[in-house]
DNA sequence: GTCCAGGGCCTAC
DNA sequence: GTAGGCCATGGA
């Protein structure tokens, strides 16, 4: 069966399963980009938090971010693990947004999407999925986001290889998908919900004990 | 007490 | 070019 009818099929069922996830969590674009900073290597429920303390000490936007400076920023984000390094990578992106787009989120977003990918990549702080969940949840252009469930997940099912490349994992996707903004966006959400549900720690190994649960979901995916 | 989250950077080889 | 260390909270 080809990979397109596949990632089709499993999307269909994961829909069927769950609805639709309605995602990014956050109401608007700064808000998205400063959860998608915030979120990096930590579980949402810790972003939530900062992001809730940021918005008490009205810190929630790329302007108040922009006009704060570190030592008030730290504080109401220590939830989300790193908080030195975050604070930092959220300067970072207001300092590019206003020496590049004079602190214009929607201007940011007129420029190609792959030009302002690139862009994006070069701040520092901000890697491959950040830069793509920007993209996508923010400003909705047609970029799938590839993360550590995607990468379990789809080579576990014996779709895709686990040691490919980030970039490798996204042609697959792009590839196999119809150039579809709602369905990248509810695509990514389906996987990580579902990820959070599938074993962590070391994909099927005996010692899991959740490794019933693990196959029995995957074939669950993939009848 | 232990383990690990929706990463990314830096250093050493 | 890449493997491994670092960052240092909070929930299960």
């Amino acid at each position: 069966m080809k990979s397109s009818v596949i990632l089709e099929i499993i999307y269909k069922k994961l829909l069927k399963a769950f609805h639709h996830r309605n995602w990014w969590p956050g109401d608007t674009a700064d808000e998205i980009i400063i959860g998608a900073i915030l979120t990096q290597n930590v579980s949402w429920n810790n972003v939530e938090k900062a992001i809730e303390n940021l918005k008490q000490h009205n810190l929630c936007t790329i302007e108040q971010i922009h006009h704060s400076n570190m030592e008030k920023i730290t504080p109401h984000i220590r939830s989300t693990f790193y908080f030195n390094e975050k604070a930092k990578k959220l300067k970072n992106f207001t300092e590019f947004l206003y020496t590049h787009y004079n602190g214009d989120v929607c201007k940011m977003f007129q420029t190609t999407t792959w030009t302002l990918r690139k862009q994006l990549l070069q701040i520092k702080g901000i890697g491959e999925e950040t830069a793509d969940s920007i993209l996508l949840y923010a400003g909705e252009k047609p970029v799938f986001v590839i993360d550590a469930y995607t990468k379990r997940i789809f080579s576990r099912i014996g779709l895709t290889k686990p040691d490919w490349s980030y970039t490798e994992y996204q042609q697959f996707f792009m590839e196999n998908l119809p150039e579809d903004i709602g369905l990248y966006n509810d695509f990514h959400a389906q996987i990580v919900n579902l990820g959070k549900s599938i074993c962590r720690i070391k994909p099927l190994c005996d010692e899991c004990p959740l490794n019933n649960f693990c196959e029995k979901k995957l074939i669950y995916l993939t009848k």
